[in-house]
DNA sequence: CGGATCGTTGATCAACTTCAACGGTCGTGG
DNA sequence: CCACGACCGTTGAAGTTGATCAACGATCCG
């Protein structure tokens, strides 16, 4: 389990075998079933999260009792509702695992004191927020800029393998289109495909 | 100038006068007038903004035109291509003055250079960047659940003070909306409103 | 003054949603 | 181990939101 976490920890900076005692000591693991809820709406988020094995996904649920899905994380991803965690505030998100996943995680205060203890942590968290904000503003344009049917083909270019471990209608959710649109869209470029 | 900065770093973290010293000594000043490009999209992007005073924009423009803006940003924001800033990439984003302005800037290298040599900058930046992520993840799901009214009204309440400053169009192009739409949406408003 | 920019309004149009019905598959409890 | 219900994807028809196209007036600025 820590394995997966130090690897990628070490993706982005060293490590020092003390190092690494150090932040083992920080945090702990769980495991989900299938459809467990990692949080709910209304609760503090007390925990970061990295997915060392297994799926999960935050979403929001509107008015009418509508999810939307604002992330999916699998194997190397860190999930969390921020600002719940950071502020201790009541959680505007919910999470729930989508498989069976297992989770090395660190509480508000331990995150703190990490950042302290090993101060390159700092910069890990630094490097591995400045690819999210890159990602979350490219996502945000090809939600203004294209097409129902762009933006799936941009999701299925950009993580191909992911498609085939989620159910259709949360990658509907995820691009904020309605499931019955992504059937057109898969039938469509497969009437296409065909010729 | 370097006031302003320095009030919004230390809003984050603590800073002794040596290490006023050395942020200062990574700087420097720019102004632009308005509709001067300080980025413009395929260049590389070598420098991490921060608007001392004025008001910017971060747009792209897609096959057809159109702009889409990413950003604005405003006394206290930073702004830049992270992308094209971090990795020296072209970048995908076209950044522009919409207000005479006036920015303290800082090169990669120097970017790099300041966060080792002052290593609570890790901090600050972990810390901002962290905010951001919240803000944006927010914008995302806001995006996908409202209408273009609650969009606009959302806007309007997040930021009253910056509908003034930025010409209508803009709005819209922030929101992802055409521009007739925000002006029928405020004719919509005003007449409820007479009620 | 003349051109560019900006907001407004009306008419039409397209993309996507909504609603409803159906068939297949999966998993669980009897 | 089978049967039932929940869940999921598909398809068709109708509805809605917001985009597009076009024209016009106002303002700003060189």
């Amino acid at each position: 389990m820590f394995d997966v976490l130090f690897a990628h920890i070490q993706e982005k900076v060293d490590l020092t075998e003390l190092d690494k005692e150090s932040i083992q000591s920080f945090f702990s693991l769980r495991k989900l079933r299938k459809r467990q809820y990692l949080l709910q709406q209304g609760a503090i988020c007390t925990h970061l999260s990295f997915v060392a094995k297994g799926l999960l996904r935050s979403f929001t649920v509107d008015e009418k009792g509508r999810d939307h899905i604002s992330l999916f994380a699998w194997e190397g991803w860190w999930i969390s509702d921020f600002n719940s965690f950071l502020f201790q505030e009541e959680a505007q998100l919910n999470i729930d695992a989508i498989e069976e996943t297992q989770l090395v995680m660190i509480s508000r205060a331990d995150y703190e004191a990490l950042t302290l203890k090993v101060p390159i942590m700092d910069r890990y968290f630094r490097l591995l927020y400045q690819n999210s904000l890159a990602t979350k503003d490219r996502r945000l344009i090809s939600s203004h800029t294209h097409t129902a049917e762009e933006k799936y083909l941009q999701l299925a270019h950009s993580y191909p393998h992911i498609l085939q471990r989620i159910p259709q209608h949360l990658i509907a959710s995820y691009l904020g289109l309605a499931p019955e649109t992504i059937s057109r869209i898969r039938k469509s470029l497969a009437l296409r495909q065909a010729d």
